[in-house]
DNA sequence: TTACAAACATACACGGATGTTTGTAAACGG
DNA sequence: CCGTTTACAAACATCCGTGTATGTTTGTAA
């Protein structure tokens, strides 16, 4: 059979995209073929390499799908941020630590790009996509905390630098920590990830919406 | 030329590990060639084959090298724990993000295990190796604050999973963050990780060996 | 209805990496 | 000083995955 209809191949396109969630979170990204993940995915690498350039493309694409997901919040969050920085960032930290961590397909593609794949050259723009989220994202944070500082949302004594650094950091270590242990049982499921990100905010001195 | 002295030997088996760290830096660990790191160690697959099973052999090896380095401080610090958990605790952080991420070698190696590599069935019992190292180590870390503060060592209104929590994913975030911007231009380079680990023992609430 | 293009399946060509085997010279123990 | 073992180099066999080219069927627009 061939030639669906459009919604068809889009269905195959998104199928093909699960497929490979699964196949590069079980064996690793180098270590999957695109065989596999055309079977996983019910058809051949004829409709895979149709869809994509090659598996760094199909990686680039699953990335991209999941980013869509974030980036509503983090939209909302640079909006709220205008009146509340240090709570909007607060805000999207615990968006992340709780709503995204529990999403199954957000926790594979995010699995899969922090343990799972080599960071090396030719990965290096898709790279700047994570980057993008998460990493570069240190320059707005500090900015963040900058703002919120002026506004006494935070202790006097801490440098922008340190806050987000602190912030940035603890985040990455976070994710890393529970996307490692997956499965129903994780090591450390019973303590919350959110208590976390509250202490740090409390840390911080955090007051919530000072002056507005 | 062949069968040299055991004496170089042991130098033809230091300078593979030493070239495969570079290798496997540059090119993640699965897009290398034994190849290429047997002629960056100026010799060939034969004498990397003679000295390692395989590439994850010759993976473990590496790691196994490094892990000595660091073996020594953590029994160091398991000592001092005896008297003052909260503060050996806290010296051996700043023994890691502070001497340790400045050797090179360990850099490279750690930069390896945490981007340049894929953590899957096979690489199982590799990654324990970590998991003693830093991972796992939650449990002993959870003991240590649990034990400090039991002295007044730390905040009484935190819970030691917290302390724990915190402690853990800091340091993974940082030792994540501080390796993946590596070479001269380092983004946060002006900016130390020690502050980051002495604020975090600041807001816990630690004092130095309280009661002895 | 026809002509084209979309949406694949199938087949092929190719390289590159791995593991193994064989060769070999020099060190080392007796 | 001689056989054995060590410490490799060189050659070989094999396979697996990729990319591409080609074939096939069916929506769809004219």
């Amino acid at each position: 059979m061939v030639r669906r209809t459009r919604e068809e191949a889009i269905q195959t396109r998104e199928s093909i995209l699960d497929a490979a969630e699964d196949v590069f979170r079980e064996k690793g990204v180098s270590r999957s073929s695109l065989e596999e993940v055309a079977r996983r995915a019910g058809c051949t690498r004829g409709a895979v390499y149709w869809h994509f350039a090659n598996k760094r493309d199909l990686l680039l694409a699953m990335c991209r799908r999941m980013d869509a997901t974030i980036a509503i919040h983090r939209e909302q969050m640079q909006c709220a941020a205008v009146d509340d920085p240090i709570g909007a960032l607060r805000g999207f930290l615990r968006y992340i630590v709780g709503d995204l961590l529990r999403d199954p397909h957000a926790r594979k593609v995010l699995d899969i790009v922090h343990h799972r794949c080599e960071y090396v050259d030719e990965m290096r723009e898709f790279t700047e996509i994570l980057d993008n989220e998460f990493d570069s994202k240190h320059q707005e944070i500090e900015q963040l905390f900058a703002c919120g500082q002026s506004r006494g949302q935070v202790r006097a004594d801490l440098s922008p630098k340190l806050c987000a650094k602190m912030t940035h950091s603890l985040l990455t270590g976070i994710l890393h920590d529970s996307l490692q242990d997956a499965g129903p049982n994780r090591r450390f499921a019973a303590f919350s990830n959110m208590q976390v990100v509250d202490f740090l905010f409390e840390s911080l001195g955090y007051r919530a919406a000072a002056c507005v």
